[in-house]
DNA sequence: TGAAAATTTTAGCCTTGGCTAATTTATTGG
DNA sequence: CCAATAAATTAGCCAAGGCTAAAATTTTCA
């Protein structure tokens, strides 16, 4: 039972280093750059926190910045987002897919998205594609 | 965008006890009662660290304790513990049914579990008990 | 241009949730 | 019954992730 719990651990001690590649990516795609504000409006948190960090996410070599300068992703940074993101969607997705309302379901796959392994993103995105299993299965029979 | 994440951060602040009077019911319910090793064991962290946590949930009112006695629940705690306990059945029995293995599910729900709302509760149970939207949809066709 | 506003950084504080090491208290077996 | 073992507590440490307040820098615009 204990190997679950710390790989929950495991799961939130990476949770805000994925938030902030996703959100950076995102900022420098749609407005071109992602400066310090943008991420503290984002997560509503202030400026002090998003500088500690962010200095965190370097030491870390996820992320390059300069002093008053815009926030950029190394390409390790850029890599994470991606997986990160395409996680998120299928997430997302799926919660609505199973009759979540949007807003309910943009809440809660921020804090989901995080514990979703590859063999459950793989069962959703499976789901999302082909439709429910036992849908293939009655189909199936029905050929039989 | 910015509820989002405090909603996500309150979700967190708010994990450990859930876990911890879920895993205390458990351990009373089985074996008559909680002691520290019991928690340390359950959780793979150090008897202090029980210490530390159980102290905060005493001060939460969830907990009660005696010194070198077992740990029992409050009615407040009981109450979260019995709520915490069927919501992450519930995980656990969706992560199945969508073609999860029992492994797998059992890690993925002790972390998504803290994030699922009332909202996304419902729809699980729902489709748990009547089978995906897309189905009924067909059988109503069907019946036409 | 230069003063005001916006942004970023720094310093210092807090709680949570981990840890080790040492001590205290209970439990158990010879 | 008491010594060894087990369990619980205490003390002191750490990093993450929040905060406020103040200082430094950059940007804007009158
Ligand atoms: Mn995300
Ligand atoms: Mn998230
Ligand atoms: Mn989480
Ligand atoms: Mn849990």
């Amino acid at each position: 039972m204990d190997e679950v719990h710390i790989r929950t651990r495991r799961d939130h001690a990476s949770e805000i280093a994925e938030d902030y590649v996703e959100a950076i990516a995102e900022f420098v795609a749609v407005k071109g750059s992602c400066r310090s504000v943008d991420l503290a409006e984002c997560f509503a948190v202030t400026p002090a926190t998003v500088n500690n960090t962010v200095a965190r996410l370097v030491r870390n070599g996820l992320v390059i910045t300069a002093p008053y300068q815009p926030i950029g992703l190394t390409s390790k940074g850029r890599k994470l987002a991606l997986k990160c993101k395409e996680r998120h969607e299928v997430v997302n997705a799926f919660l609505i897919a199973i009759g979540v309302d949007a807003g309910t379901a943009a809440a809660d796959s921020e804090g989901i998205e995080h514990h979703i392994s590859k063999t459950t993103l793989a069962a959703m995105k499976k789901i999302l594609a082909d439709g429910w299993p036992a849908i293939s299965i009655a189909i199936e029979k029905q050929n039989e």
